[in-house]
DNA sequence: TCATTTGTTTACAGTTCTGTAAACTGATGC
DNA sequence: GCATCAGTTTACAGAACTGTAAACAAATGA
């Protein structure tokens, strides 16, 4: 058998973290095999016990990664929304909504956790929440933080149920699985984000609320 | 050991079905032991590939009696939501809400669906937009079938997401994990699905659009 | 009462997977 | 060049789990 040559702790690293990715995405955090993983990475399976601990070890360190990777680019696109002009604000929410779809990291930063990996996530979610707030501060007057708090924490589960039976749910409800129709969708989604200010928000059943039941009858 | 006296074959599956039940909210449809099961039931594992032909065939099972029962509680809560007063309505829409939350039932729809398991999630969904409509046009004038699509379909990411994550994702957005405040976001949630009119929910970006955006300022 | 059916159990075979032990080898510093 | 360190591999131990085979026993009907 030929002989690899001897890469770097970090490099070996890496290319597990990348081969484990993958896999996890192919077959789920509970269908992860190690030998599977170092199949893919090219190398003997002990060798990710060697750089991992344990297969434990390599989800740790997979969802560790994910979280920061995947907090890091959807913070990136909300700032960028911060600064958008208000035209293109509607677009540049339905980027952040991309940005949380897309990709691999959200897919394994959901399943992960779904596998009891811990993560960082209490500090990645107070820091989206921030900078929504922020911009739901420049687009609208006296916004409520709780409100704030409650749209991400909605967005934030329709993103997860999306990355676990998105596909499925879209297809039951005749959604095409097209790209094109998942984007509409979030245009549509971003819209409604951007645009609902806190009166459309209110809590208090009574009067608001009896306020928008005349206004839409 | 004591020798069980002989069940109903329906009984005996339904005892099964019910352990596997529990079992599936502990550990997760993956980790899912025939074994575990068995004992928790009561008897002696190779029973449950007698009545189940294997394991999958369990899983199987237990999918398409927690689609059916959930699938009925959701939509006679909607049913009973229909039949409401005006001013019962966001609290009835809030019941379908709990409805969907609580038992086990989404829980284990959630996550058996999420390991692969077959389910009639089509006819299904179908039902339940179909009411959702109805409930809609109850509300609000000239509404729109695709837009009852895309909220049924927030919605429902939405719950998948709660059952996957949502005590986390709570946690970390600073709600707490009591009753009353679920109840709270899910009362929030109610209202915003009964008072958005068609108007706030238009998918042309251009006028509509522009029309609340000055509204809003 | 006896025979048949079938729910139920015990014992076991076979597979798969994680983690260990020891040896091997490439890289690095002196 | 040689020694040391660490990345890597082969071989294996041990555990866990699914599914099979055969025997047992309770209900049912003649």
């Amino acid at each position: 058998m030929a002989k690899k040559t001897h890469n770097s702790p970090e490099a070996a690293r890496d290319a597990i973290l990348d081969a484990a990715q993958k896999m996890v995405v192919e077959v789920g955090p509970a269908g992860l095999r190690i030998s599977a993983v170092a199949k893919a990475a090219g190398m003997a399976h002990p060798n990710i016990i060697h750089h991992f601990g344990s297969r434990e070890g390599l989800i740790h360190a997979l969802a560790e990664r994910t979280g920061e990777r995947a907090t890091e680019r959807i913070a990136a696109a909300i700032t960028e929304a911060l600064s958008a002009s208000d035209e293109d604000c509607v677009a540049a929410m339905t980027r952040v909504l991309d940005t949380a779809y897309q990709g691999e990291e959200g897919i394994v930063a959901v399943w992960l956790h779904f596998s009891g990996a811990e993560t960082e996530l209490h500090a990645n979610m107070r820091r989206i929440v921030e900078l929504s707030h922020q911009l739901r501060e420049r687009l609208h007057a006296d916004v409520d933080y709780s409100n704030t708090n409650r749209l991400v924490m909605l967005v934030t589960l329709a993103l997860v149920g999306e990355v676990v039976s998105g596909a499925a749910i879209k297809e039951a409800l005749g959604f095409g699985n097209g790209d094109s129709e998942r984007a509409h969708f979030r245009q549509w989604l971003a819209e409604i984000l951007i645009n609902l200010s806190d009166a459309e928000l209110a809590t208090s059943l009574t009067e608001v609320n009896l306020q928008l039941r005349v206004k839409n009858q």
